[in-house]
DNA sequence: GTCTATAATTAGATAGAC
DNA sequence: GTCTATCTAATTATAGAC
């Protein structure tokens, strides 16, 4: 959107909100390791020093980006349509619900499926990610148990090709319409359920 | 395997490729720019200066990783398996070739999934993969228009999800057994192309 | 094949002026 | 809100001894 506040006022300079947004693009490009604060300043034409004026540290940037993921995320969970129902309808409500945020947040999901958990703020980051994917987790077990899902594949297995396939979209999806990430989702849907065969 | 060349020889010491392999593992733990030169030698229980009599740099280490994985990768299309037949049973051999690749070389396929670009050597290594992703998608054109495959689904968006379920298992696969591969390949195949609904 | 010591550069972060 | 200048620590890599 806007990079520069003089975008709608005469004054310049960064706001956080801009800096960050650009930050977390330049960890994308290169990863968080890789990019320096010198780089991000380069790339930002503004000195290290200001940078420091609006976050406190390298790290600060990345915990704030992997907070905004993850609690978009959470919040998919906690939405009546992941909470009631059957549990094939709860699942496909919570992998709908992934592929949107991760369309509608791509730069920090991105940024959070990339963390190793090098740090502090990396592992809690983690920690969180797991909890989501427990969650989905459980929905797989319960759905196959109800009958919904096959049973002749690992339930482990299935979880985590359906997250491999869920998280992959980070790679390479470039938003570009609203209805986009909807109809992406559908795709996700359908391949993962009734697979690739043409219908008969 | 063999770790130190003492194992088989009095001798103290490394040899190439049990550095590499370690440097490999260090690289995929924290990430091949958060690893340091200092960390690897202290995960080695060497000096920095023992490794550099064996590599000429730390991107060498990652060269020959990377190298190692593209070569394994390109092999699966240089197969009879590969090149004739049904466009769909060419598809599916290579997939399955992918997923053994992967679990065959792990350490070092994982590490070509996570280059982002940042060097010359990052850069031919993404060429090469981009090579042998550009096959694949090949492959599923071919593979739908024989019809074998449904194409209701735009092809860009399978083959991308094809790949997101292949790659994926780099996150979370460990070996255990030499058949293990071979059914998780089963698995990826049948979750692909008849999806998790019950067999009707 | 490995070591200690060190060079040369870059990293993240701060001080203080404007 | 941004700057220049600077600090300290860490980084990749090399020299030369054993």
């Amino acid at each position: 959107m806007s990079d520069l506040i003089s975008a709608k006022r005469g004054r310049p300079g960064y706001d956080q909100r801009a800096i960050l947004d650009i930050a977390v693009a330049a960890f994308n490009e290169y990863g968080y390791d890789a990019t320096s604060m010198g780089a991000l300043a380069a790339r930002l034409d503004l000195s290290k020093a200001a940078i420091y004026h609006h976050f406190a540290s390298k790290e600060e940037l990345l915990e704030l980006a992997l907070d905004e993921a993850l609690t978009a995320l959470e919040g998919v969970l906690a939405e009546e349509g992941a909470l009631a129902g059957a549990a094939i309808d709860r699942l496909a409500y919570v992998l709908r619900g992934a592929v949107q945020v991760l369309a509608a947040k791509l730069p920090s999901v991105t940024l959070l499926l990339r963390v190793r958990g090098n740090s502090q703020v990396e592992r809690d980051a983690l920690t969180r990610r797991r909890a989501f994917d427990h969650m989905v987790s459980a929905l797989v077990l319960e759905a196959r148990a109800e009958g919904s899902l096959r049973s002749d594949v690992d339930a482990r297995v299935v979880t985590r090709l359906l997250f491999g396939m869920v998280n992959s979209i980070a790679e390479w999806y470039r938003p570009e319409g609203l209805e986009d990430a909807a109809q992406l989702a559908d795709d996700v849907l359908t391949v993962a359920l009734d697979g690739l065969r043409p219908r008969s």
